[in-house]
This record gives structure tokens, C-alpha cells and sequence, in this order.
DNA sequence: TTATTTTTAGACAGACTTGTCTAAGGATGT
DNA sequence: ACATCCTTAGACAAGTCTGTCTAAAAATAA
């Protein structure tokens, strides 16, 4: 494994369970066994580490919801799969929650670089809903339940809330 | 104002708009104009004056939250105005969204004590909505929409999501 | 008035933070 | 063979952090 990805993944790991203002250059240099002229040659900053950071999340979110949801035939189906989704993901890494919400929490409000980025992740999660759920109104309600779904299990260290919510979404299918 | 009281205000203030972990006591103690031995007579931490922010505005949000729905009368009102409430504290604070969300976010997930008070003032939201709606289902799908509102409108800085969330909490009361 | 509580300013410890820099050597491509 | 790129270890700057401590003064209570 390369020295950018050992940072990045290293990174990752420590955003993610730690937290981002938790987590200094000298822990993740020191976890990625890289040296710390590596780690600016590699990265200009602390936040190209984040920006980055929350890239590659996107990416590796999103590419596990599309095969977990691809399991699925029917939309109808895909759509309550995005929920079991979420209760994987909140078991295998212990109900940490979001880490584009996580991160929005730590960032100041004028940081718009990083604002920009999670605001693009879940634009695009709104759009991969709306691909599953043709009526928009429901869509966009879906949406907000899965979001809620994720901050509430998050809070309560539990499922819940997410079973609540895939409970809903799905008496809105049927009607 | 009693010394305490004004670390107890400025913490309040600083942690809302700067977060927890990017405010230090020292910041506190000179915007508060407290000598630092003051700040440690009367709180034993700085864990301890995020406990005893968290249960200040705790105290504030719903001592607001009743004022401004206690305005209407019939309770299919009252429900509704929970979210023109979220829409003026938008307004007010800049979008800066739950000062509970934001803190669970940065504390770390072995952090009982303040995920505790996170929790608890969750719960008590969800029972006051629960007052509003007698309908228990509906009340729960309703809680979850006011969360979802709360957290997208801090994404995207706007009142669309609040506004998205009221039209179907007022769809879902005529049924 | 005397005793206790509270507040003051600020030094200090010890550890941490991000980021820069030097000097060297390995790796790669031409 | 030579140049460029990449990585190494670690010192260093300049600042931050939380928390402790001293010593004196002010406020409050008995």
C-alpha cells in the first residue's frame, strides 16, 4: 500500500472513531508508520486531508449501498433495502453515524470548502432516492426519514429508530 | 451577573457557534472576564461546563419551544408551529442547528455522562411531541421529520427542508 | 470583628497542536 | 549514469491545550 493511501485510510479510520478536531497530524503519521515530511508532501494541509477524507467516504458509501441495494429486484424493494443497509453499516462500525454530519458538527461555519462537500454527498443521496421512488413527494419524505434514521440510531446506540422509519417509507409505498 | 452565571453564558455562547473542542477555557475565561482560578472553583472540568451547557439550554429550548407554541390553541396547530419555532431559531442563530447533535459529534462514543444528557433531551422532545399528537405513530413519524428538519436545514442553510418536513406533518393530521 | 468563602492575576507544568525545515538516502524514469 | 521524485527521521518554531498552584484581596456570613 502506497504512503498517500496508508494516510488515507489511516486518516479515515481515525476521523471517523475519533472524531476530526480529536485527531492530530502526529497520530496519523504515527498509525500509517509514515514520516511527517511524507504526510505534507502528500497533503497541503490538515483540511486536504478531511476534504479528502470525505471523498473517498462518499465513494466507498455509496458503492456499498449500490451493491447492497442491486440485490434487490423491484424499486419497491430497493428502496426499504437502503434501510437495511444503514443497519449493517450501523453494526459492523458501532453506530458512529455520518461522517459528513460528524464532520459538519466540527468544521466552522464558514469553512465552505468542506460545507461543499457534504452538502454534495447527500444531494446525491437525494438523487439516488429519487432514482428508486418516482413520485418526488415521497422521495423527498423517504429522504428525510433516512436521515433521520441515521442521527436518531447514532444518538440512542440503537435500531430502532431506523426499523421506525423503514416501517413508514414502507406504508408510503403502498398507497 | 454572578460569576458563574457568566462562564456558564459565555461557554454557552462559544461552544453553540465554535463548537466544543475548537473553544478553550482560556477563550472562555477572557471573554467571560473571569480569572482562571474562578473558572475552577466553580466547575470541575471542562467536561463539566459542557454538562452544564447542555442542561442550560436544555432548560432554554423548551422554555422557548412552550412559549411560542403555548400561542395556539387546538393541538393540530400547536404541531405545526414546532416547526415555525425551528424556523425562527434558524433564523436567530444562523443555522447552527442542535447544540446536541453538534456536541454528541465531537465527544467520543465511550462519553457517557454527556451522551446521556444528549439523550434525555431527545427523549423529552419526543414526549412533547407525543402531547401533541395522540396518535402514537403518527407522533413518532412526526419527531422523526422535526429531526431530519433540524439537521438539513443546518446542511444547507436554508428553511426548505423545515418547510418540506411542516407540509407533511400537516398532511399527515388530516387524516 | 473575625472567619469563611469567593475572586483576582498570573506563573507554571507538561503535553499537545499544525506546519516548516534540514540532510540524507532510496526509488524511479530517461 | 543522471536527474527527478519520493520518503525518511527528527529537530524546531510558535503556538495551543487543560489543569494546578501561589498569594493576595475582596466579598460575605456569623
Amino acid at each position: 500500500m502506497k504512503v498517500y493511501d496508508r494516510i488515507l485510510s489511516t486518516a479515515t479510520t481515525l476521523f471517523h472513531t475519533q472524531g476530526y478536531n480529536a485527531t492530530g497530524i502526529n497520530q496519523i503519521i504515527e498509525v500509517a508508520k509514515v514520516a511527517k515530511g511524507s504526510f505534507y508532501y502528500n497533503f497541503k494541509s490538515k483540511e486536504a486531508v478531511c476534504i479528502a477524507y470525505l471523498n473517498s467516504r462518499h465513494d466507498f458509501w455509496f458503492q456499498q449501498l449500490q451493491l447492497y441495494v442491486g440485490k434487490e429486484e423491484k424499486p419497491s424493494e430497493k428502496i426499504l433495502s437502503v434501510f437495511d443497509f444503514l443497519m449493517e453499516m450501523n453494526k459492523k462500525e458501532n453506530f458512529r453515524g455520518c461522517s459528513f454530519l460528524n464532520t459538519l458538527s466540527e468544521i466552522s461555519s464558514d469553512n465552505t470548502s468542506i460545507l461543499g462537500v457534504i452538502q454534495n454527498h447527500k444531494k446525491e443521496l437525494k438523487v439516488f432516492i429519487k432514482s428508486l421512488i418516482t413520485n418526488e413527494q415521497i422521495a423527498d419524505h423517504a429522504y428525510l426519514l433516512f436521515e433521520s434514521a441515521i442521527i436518531e440510531s447514532q444518538i440512542f446506540k440503537n435500531q430502532e429508530p431506523v426499523k421506525t422509519a423503514k416501517k413508514i417509507v414502507k406504508s408510503l409505498m403502498v398507497k
